[in-house]
DNA sequence: CTGTTAGCGCCTTCAG
DNA sequence: CTGAAGGCGCTAACAG
């Protein structure tokens, strides 16, 4: 049984990291042999030579520091990608794809959360550029470069996520939001709903709410029949949600009600406030949101959403990147991937129907 | 509208990086004095010098290399955390705790995910290292130290979350699983439930997944009038896991029937079971799962589970993390959070009590 | 108060 | 095929 904090003990004195210097002494050749060694120019060097150092690396657990690598040769092999929210599994779910991306092309993965502040983001960024990451994936919590200091002069390409950034166009990928909404909101109208309401966190001049938004309104002109209005919520504030959701509900209206989630966050929100009205999920009310997630099908009758391709997304972002790595200067991308409507309960009104799609 | 992609354009002849040579080239001062201002050695510094130093900086828009600070100094204010599975909610809700420290004490964390393969695990383990982090938070994958290469030799202290590392006693941030389970099975057994499974993942020598068995089969023992059984499950298998709860809900047994799921992910997964078993959540099967997630509450008539502190779990690891760079290299801290048993629908028996509980 | 000097660990010419 | 020398950007003695 080993024990860590035993082994802390020796490092003091005698855990000092292994540089290559010592395994040059070791194997009796020259760092610069060393060097081509771990360098992948071992074909110039002798058999004997190499297995030498072989032995020596091994023998000393020698691992070349990035530090010093990175100092010399400029690149790091780093990606940094900073998520506005960890907590929303929307970002999560990118990461992952990215991250796939990264190992399969030798990269690592630098992740760091701003949690919705905007000045963490700067501080990040700023980091991730001393550390020298090559490449940047930037779920963006800020709305506009201006308030990203010197992110103008950013060396490293950044690829943006979901979100886009006024006056900073660059390789953008994310979701078709205006089709995604559209699909939404037509759906919910053919079901028969006829009096919507749009439920999302503040817009707060995020693109992807504007543009859902956009489109939702969009979509409400051309159906006279229908009545729809946008309710913007704070996240914190569970009773104003109740008591707008209350209102809905009792109001008049012009005919069978539903709601449009924005994003997960705001789905789970609505259902745990008509929870709490309640409701019975999803009998007087229709719901469909955007975020497919892993209790989607569980809750109630089961909620209709629009499915992201999350993991494409990120390895599509992952892959622009690459790009520009690989020296593409070209116009910058913008890639939207289509959402996918995904029917459950709560957005079948015939109940005999409904029994069937949960 | 600034153009990232052309920007990068100009990026190579006119974009590079600006170094402390050149601040001090432009404050007409020594790199020395630069790099005193930088280290916070300003009161050194004559006002004069100060001010010009802080106007080259921001003229040129410096930014200090990491890189090269962390070689000269050996240390980097890098902290690596490498988790089993971003897409368990618990991991990430642990990470943030972690997160939250770090940025608290300057550091900067840097996140893997081993994707639960071992082989990853031992990479990320030597990248971090390569990179010399300061101290690495490790959900572990493998269950021993052997296969974990050179970690026994590693420089920087490691804190366990959740799972322990056979052969590998360090610091040791999780839950008190007996505390926990027995916490979770009395429960069961006082709501009148008799017959009792424990669903998990593949238990694979995982210590949290066999101590929460341990503890399962050490109460049910003290209950004569009660049976249970483990049922490891594959987790990409769902016809097994139909099939297995089928038999079980169909089989005679000591009474009311419930399930006991050994984390977030069999939560899940029983529950989409019993739905495609065409079973009312909870009517006729009780279900107590680990791991409190957002929509616990919405599912059924509401799921009972034992809630974990996982952002306490975070802000601990990071503690004892940050005691070990400071020095401290007493014998391996083991702490145990109790788990809390947050009652709802699917323990209540009583119809009417159900209600309530919902 | 300020500058000079010598590396941190590694890679990369440039000569053997 | 191999080694010596210089420098990446920065900090830390050591002298002024």
């Amino acid at each position: 049984m080993v024990r860590q904090a035993d082994s802390a003990g020796l490092s003091a004195t005698n855990t000092k990291r292994v540089t290559i210097n010592e395994v040059a002494r070791d194997a009796r050749v020259s760092k610069t042999s060393v060097s081509r060694y771990l360098g992948g120019a071992r074909h110039l060097l002798s058999d004997e030579t190499r297995d030498q150092i072989e032995r020596s690396i091994t023998k000393l657990g020698y691992q070349p520091n990035q530090m010093a690598r990175g100092l010399k040769r400029g690149h790091t092999r780093l990606i940094g990608m900073i998520i506005a929210d960890v907590l929303n599994p929307y970002s999560i779910a990118v990461m992952h794809g990215v991250e796939a991306v990264c190992q399969q092309h030798g990269y690592t993965l630098m992740v760091c959360n701003s949690n919705n502040d905007e000045r963490a983001e700067g501080r990040y960024l700023e980091i991730l550029q001393s550390y020298s990451v090559e490449g940047v994936i930037l779920h963006a919590c800020a709305r506009s470069a201006a308030n990203l200091g010197q992110i103008v002069r950013y060396q490293a390409p950044i690829v943006l996520v979901d979100r886009r950034l006024a006056d900073f166009d660059t390789d953008l990928v994310g979701l078709d939001n205006y089709q995604s909404t559209i699909t939404a909101t037509s759906h919910l109208i053919d079901q028969g709903y006829r009096d919507l309401v749009f439920v999302t966190e503040a817009l707060q001049g995020f693109s992807t709410r504007l543009e859902r938004e956009a489109a939702f309104h969009l979509t409400l002109r051309r159906h006279p029949e229908c009545a729809g209005f946008t309710l913007a919520l704070d996240v914190n504030d569970a009773e104003k949600l109740d008591q707008e959701l209350r209102n809905f509900l009792t109001s008049d209206g012009a005919g069978p009600k539903a709601v449009l989630a924005t994003n997960g966050v705001v789905t789970l929100q609505a259902s745990q406030s008509l929870r709490r009205l309640g409701r019975q999920l999803f009998e007087d009310i229709g719901l469909v949101g955007f975020d497919e997630l892993e209790w989607s099908a569980l809750i109630g009758t089961g909620i209709t959403t629009i499915a992201q391709p999350t993991h494409d997304i990120g390895i599509a972002a992952m892959d622009c990147l690459l790009r520009r790595l690989a020296g593409d200067r070209s116009a910058p991308r913008h890639i939207a991937f289509r959402g996918q409507l995904l029917v459950r309960g709560s957005t079948t009104r015939n109940p005999s129907e409904r029994r069937r799609a949960a």
